[in-house]
DNA sequence: ATGGGGATCGTCT
DNA sequence: GACGATCCCCATC
């Protein structure tokens, strides 16, 4: 598969896009030019129709990625203190996108551990905020496009299958069988 | 093993 | 002026 074919995947909508994500492989370009990445076992989608996204509202300086074309990186900050990242998806202005929750690590596991502070490798990337502190991703990279950036996307080797569930650390449309966990995991 | 609360600030009401 | 698409520590069982 080439770019322009992952890109293409990423038109899909954004609850086709979380569920056919699972399995992909995720990789951050460092300052010294290594790799710090994985598979992708976890995500979440979210869409304007949905009274928990960030796009419900429309759009705002904030959001202005999530209404962007798709393929580019909507990362933003919460608490205080962290940032998670999404990949947009679907048409452009439709304001969708797919938050990554977990990754399985396979390159730059060394670097991992250190940002995290050497806490266990199965807890390195699992979690939104936490993938973000490992992959050293933040602000700055907001608007990125997947495979003309720091951010590389590739399909699956194996296509892996997913289960649906309900979304994690939300208050509003927490009906929406949004979230998809990779089955082995 | 599980649960409550603190940290910390940009964004929107 | 309130509240998160979170994480981590500490208390308690």
């Amino acid at each position: 598969m080439s770019k322009s074919d992952s890109l293409q995947f990423l038109e899909k909508s954004a609850v086709t896009v979380a569920k056919e994500l699972i399995g992909w492989r995720l990789y951050v370009k460092q300052t010294d030019n290594t790799l710090v990445g994985g598979t992708i076992i976890e995500t979440e989608a979210y869409t304007q129709v949905d009274a928990a996204s960030h796009s419900y509202r429309g759009e705002t300086k904030r959001t202005s990625t999530m209404f962007g074309p798709p393929g580019h990186i909507y990362v933003y900050f919460t608490y205080g203190m962290h940032y998670c990242m999404n990949i947009v998806t679907g048409k452009t202005g439709s304001g969708q996108a797919v938050l990554l929750r977990s990754l399985q690590l396979d390159k730059g596991v060394a670097i991992a551990r250190q940002r995290r502070g050497f806490v266990a490798d199965n807890q390195l990337t699992n979690g939104p905020a936490k993938i973000c502190q490992a992959l050293s991703v933040n602000m700055h990279d907001n608007g990125s496009l997947i495979n003309d950036s720091r951010f590389i996307l590739k399909p699956p080797i194996v296509p892996v299958s997913s289960v649906a569930t309900t979304r994690i650390g939300i208050t509003k449309d927490r009906h929406r069988l949004w979230r998809f966990v990779a089955a082995d995991s």
